[in-house]
DNA sequence: CATGAATGAGGTTTCATTCAT
DNA sequence: TATGAATGAAACCTCATTCAT
């Protein structure tokens, strides 16, 4: 009885609403969320759409729950980088490789995150941008303090410099493959280290 | 009263091909290709369906030709650049510069291109993959011989430094306003100056 | 009052997917299959396209249906005919009228027969044609058999002759009228006699 | 200069109006009338629509200019043969054994006529009709001057030999093949065979 | 004579969602 | 909790025909 009731790829191992949105999660990453049906989702997860619209309100609403998985991960562990006691350089270091690291391992959620944000309803955008700009803000204070200890280049937006390091991470998913040369550490040293030669003052 | 009836964008001035391939791109890069349908495009571009499907064969074929165009631009200007006679980090600087201020200055265009490049039907994705797997490697090469030639910092691999610098082209698209506080040259130089820095040796 | 609301042919006696299936039959029968839009089907059946699609895949499955029932039918009658304990002359006879009767019992179903065949999706029109090449062997057999044991003329081709009876068969959804002189039965009596007479040595 | 004008398969050899209405038999045999659309004819005939309906009312009128053409041909021919000085069971076996060698020889035309008889507008399809009858009732006149004179077997109404026949002709485009084993000749001495046998009295 | 751009109605199919059970 | 039949709107696309040139 332990593990799975039955022997087919889509047991009910996990719980429905779990298993409906890890199913939904690597639908939209291979096919987009547009090309996604319901019925899709349902046929593959092993359940009919009344179970789906039993735990979910909406399409859109699985969508949000993938937003909301990745954005409360990355801010916790952006706050936990960015929080350590280490000098700033180390800070920023750590975390610009960190969210290198736990984006390639949650490829399928940021590719989602990043290709389908403009798709949600109006009202959730609203709140995702929000918690987007907490992030965004909490990376931005990393790479400030640092300009105003003199440790970093001073000649140069913070903003800008956000926006060149996540333009990496954001392009992860167009090029990086698991089989591929690199480990995700590997790649993260990498994205980090080209982060700080170009601080360098 | 010059060209013809109405002053606003609509009118007959343009050929109706042009004119279609304009409202569609538009309509695109707001709404993403899934969310735009042809009866949409159609109505603002002040013509009927059959008119649209006189001169391209799919909405596919639309945005096949949005992507042709910012293709053929982009790859000319990079071999202009490429192909100058300077030192490789002054030709480096100007290639990386000038693919941002394409990039911003056909905004719309290249929105779409990141944003919607997978849903292209497979024989036209494989097309236009092999053609940005060339421009992939005409930057690349430009990095190799900076690395070669000792130059550039040659501990990072640099495929990894194109797709990091690509990162933050793509990314424009995101975060980009016209009305923000830096012009497209200044947003081009800032971020050709990151990838130099980042390649001090 | 039995059965339901109304007491024309469109209430909701039936089951949809039955409903659906009769409608389409009359309409493909009068008018043709291309002719005959789905939005027409579904009106006359008195429900909505989704609902036809619920149950049929594509228009193409309809048609397909139609086919499956006739086929069974005409096959089953066939071997009921061609094994009974009987001279073959009988055995032929029988089997040549009752397939008359049949199809004029159900002259709806095979008008789009033959008809619409060629209009089938090419997998199914393969499959289609399995099934009446195996109607066709059957009935050739009986013809054979008689050519052996010298009861029926051996001087022409039994394909020939086969197709010679299901030629005047195919061609009664052409002339055939319910309120015409002959009943099924002396129009299947008159042709049997008309093929056994041409089958005398 | 002789012959065509440029090397290509659809040259301006033959007047353009017939050019179109051999394209469009071959079409519409190959495919059916609905199924084949007024572009595919004007590719393949190598014109452009303009010039279809420059010489051709409308695509309707296509057909009926098919069924023109066999109707005349084949009624021509019914009273080539009917019409001649031989007894009357010599005439009837020219008449049945002419109709299905010209029927093979113009397989495409004869396919149309009885696939897509039912897709003429009403008043073309009443005209055509009307033609019809007049070929009936000529060849049904031959059965019954053979019944009334003792010839052929009186027992069978003549309406229903007439539609036995022309039900194996009808059904000559469903099976005969080019490269069969029989030619045309063959298949008609068969056929006319087979009909003089039956009305054996 | 012939062109081909443009129309506009209609084609089949898909889909997120609801609701009686 | 969960089902699955049914909805109805909207999707992409095709086509016979017309008309200014």
């Amino acid at each position: 009885m332990a593990g799975t009731k039955d022997g087919n790829g889509n047991d009910g191992a996990k719980p429905v609403a779990q298993r409906l949105l890890a199913t939904a999660t690597r639908l939209f990453a291979e096919q987009g969320y547009d090309r996604t049906s319901v019925q899709e989702i349902v046929d593959a997860a092993g359940v009919t759409k009344g179970a789906l619209y039993h735990y979910f309100g909406s399409k859109d609403d699985l969508l949000h729950e993938v937003y909301g998985r990745v954005l409360r991960l990355q801010q916790e562990r952006l706050d936990h980088f960015a929080d350590a006691d280490a000098p700033v350089e180390q800070r920023l270091r750590d975390a610009a490789a960190d969210v290198v690291v736990t984006t390639i391992e949650n490829l399928d959620d940021t590719k989602i995150f990043f290709r389908s944000m403009h798709q949600l309803s109006p009202e959730k955008d609203k709140q995702v941008r929000a918690e987007r700009r907490r992030y965004h803000e909490r990376f931005r204070a990393l790479i400030e303090e640092g300009q105003r200890t003199g440790v970093f280049a001073a000649d140069i937006p913070a903003d800008l410099v956000v926006d060149y390091h996540f333009g990496s991470v954001h392009h992860l998913g167009t090029w990086y493959r698991e089989d591929g040369p690199l480990s995700p550490q590997q790649v993260a040293d990498h994205l980090a280290d080209l982060l700080l030669r170009a601080l360098r003052p």
